[in-house]
DNA sequence: ACTCATCAGCTTGTCTGAGGAGTTGTGTTA
DNA sequence: TAACACAACTCCTCAGACAAGCTGATGAGT
């Protein structure tokens, strides 16, 4: 099927090498052939070439030195989160989430702010009701443990946290759907204890107590 | 003052652009000059301009179609996480950087593979070479602490990683040409220490050794 | 044998001129 | 009035020439 607008040559030949490089033909840092070499290799003139390396080097991938050549510097930014975190698997997701949540519950211990106790005990009392409906349950788990990556006042840690549990909330419910072991007692005096560290400034015991308790969320998916 | 290393003329003609536009000289979806009436304008030549016009239209700013013109699609250049990582301020960043690089020096620990060690001793040696370059200097620190981050097996981390180090590079090379402290011995023994833990299968020293490495970082910021 | 300046041969950077191709508005014509 | 033709724009692509920067080899001088 021929298409009705044709794409600029510069843009194909962007596209084109974007997939090479996402390939794995070169790596992060590595020098590409020269224009002179890689414009016949596309099948362009070397000032196309050089407007599609401009269009990748705006999009942060490509940088170029006179003299010297053009080298990636990312091995592309890409929009596929989705895609990723669906492949990835859930223990991988789940080490994320520890990597994050236990550095954000040691500085939320070092800088929570009254408001933040006030948010963090209220998502506490509101896990605590919601024990019988599963929906509710994670919702209210997952809102608590939003309060303390807040309470860490690192808007890139919260962004990280808020990319992450949209994606992991079928998951959880699927899971917890399946083994029937959630609402009990003890998990919420694990997070009420995750929380008294936090309250307490105790900046080790939270990273302890935050970590201990995905760990073992992820040692009961294998 | 002359600077000691001379900007592309695109790059120039881009900023030059990229600020008319900031400054709401051309309304959103507005049509630019031609490029015939542009380029002098700047002061460059037609290619040089359209090399320009490419990285801003790789960044999103603008959209060409032939034609018909050069035309405005955005005001900000916001591409959602830039934004967020420049007005969050070094110091947020590598707190996250913490985050994920503490965690996955410890899976690396565990799961490195005879590749990865490969990988990781090769990158160690590349970055002890560039002790002089900046520029060189920070890419091939990028590429080990990228290559650990790829030897936990965690693509979730490593995709994080990815989204961080390319926004990352220019406040890297602008800090260190400020300070002068890079390339020292000690700084390569840390990174050395590092890689040994790994090495080792030492999970705890890979962690807290990653730990030290990026706090010290931080603190010689404040 | 070692040091260092020089240079040839790469690289990217920039400009120019020539067409090709698409769009748009205008004027002519039926 | 409506459809068509066309001229005048626009960006797109290429080729060639030269400038500027980097790198490794070469050779002279110590």
């Amino acid at each position: 099927m021929a298409q009705v607008t044709r794409t600029p040559l510069a843009d194909q030949a962007a596209d084109l090498l974007l997939e090479r490089i996402r390939s794995g033909e070169w790596a992060l840092g590595e020098k590409l052939p020269g224009e002179t070499t890689l414009a016949p290799q596309l099948g362009v003139g070397r000032s196309t070439l050089r407007e599609a390396i401009r269009q990748l080097a705006g999009r942060g991938v490509l940088a170029s030195r006179q003299g010297s050549g053009v080298f990636i510097t990312a091995l592309d930014v890409s929009e596929d989160w989705d895609i990723v975190l669906r492949r990835a698997g859930i223990i991988s997701v789940i080490e994320a989430r520890i990597a994050i949540e236990t550095e954000a519950a040691s500085l939320a211990a070092a800088r929570r702010t009254p408001a933040d106790v006030r948010a963090i005990r209220q998502a506490l009392s509101a896990r605590a009701e919601y024990r019988d409906e599963i929906e509710s349950h994670v919702d209210a788990d997952t809102a608590f443990h939003r309060a303390i990556v807040a309470a860490a006042h690192n808007p890139i840690l919260l962004d990280l946290f808020d990319s992450f549990t949209p994606r992991l909330r079928e998951a959880m419910i699927e899971m917890l759907r399946i083994r029937k072991t959630f609402g009990h007692t003890a998990d919420q005096d694990l997070h009420g204890g995750l929380a008294d560290a936090i309250f307490d400034r105790d900046a080790a015991a939270a990273a302890q107590r935050s970590r201990a308790h995905l760990m073992s969320l992820r040692d009961s998916l294998t």
